[in-house]
DNA sequence: CAAAAAAGTGCATCAGGATGCACTTTTCAA
DNA sequence: TTGAAAAGTGCATCCTGATGCACTTTTTTG
């Protein structure tokens, strides 16, 4: 997992919920110009940031050892 | 996942693999004071933090859907 | 195609993450 | 038990992530 992919991810997710990026801010509470950021790949987002965008798409991160 | 169980998945991990918060700071590159406090499940680390951390202990961070 | 909706940009500001240092506390092996 | 190693703390500084706003570009759709 790297910021591109990790954008992409959640973009991905957001279009299958059929969401908006400026619904998915609000929703998340997470500012607009952050999330078009983080689909984007740019910045480093905060785990709490990330946290909040996956809690509103259902998704979960998780911390796995690699096989 | 939420920051204290991510401080416990990396203490836990750090420890089997039998490494000092000094080495995991030194050879990630984050600083030991960063190390500590993640590992406490304080702050609220960026994602480049937690990968560069990740990547040491040979973990991978996941954005999964939940089931 | 044209209009409307959605997505993305640039920039300034503010809040807080990352860091280093000096120090204290805890852990643990001899 | 005690001394050294490891872990954790407080604080000041620096850097940058998060934000809002006004705006442009791209995509969608009627």
């Amino acid at each position: 997992m790297n910021k591109e992919l990790l954008g992409k991810n959640i973009k991905y997710r957001r279009k299958v919920l059929k969401v908006r990026q400026e619904d998915l801010a609000e929703i998340s509470g997470v500012a607009l110009r952050t999330v078009v950021s983080i689909e984007r790949g740019e910045g480093n987002p905060s785990l709490e940031t990330l946290l909040k965008i996956a809690e509103v798409l259902g998704m979960e991160l998780q911390l796995n050892v690699k096989l």
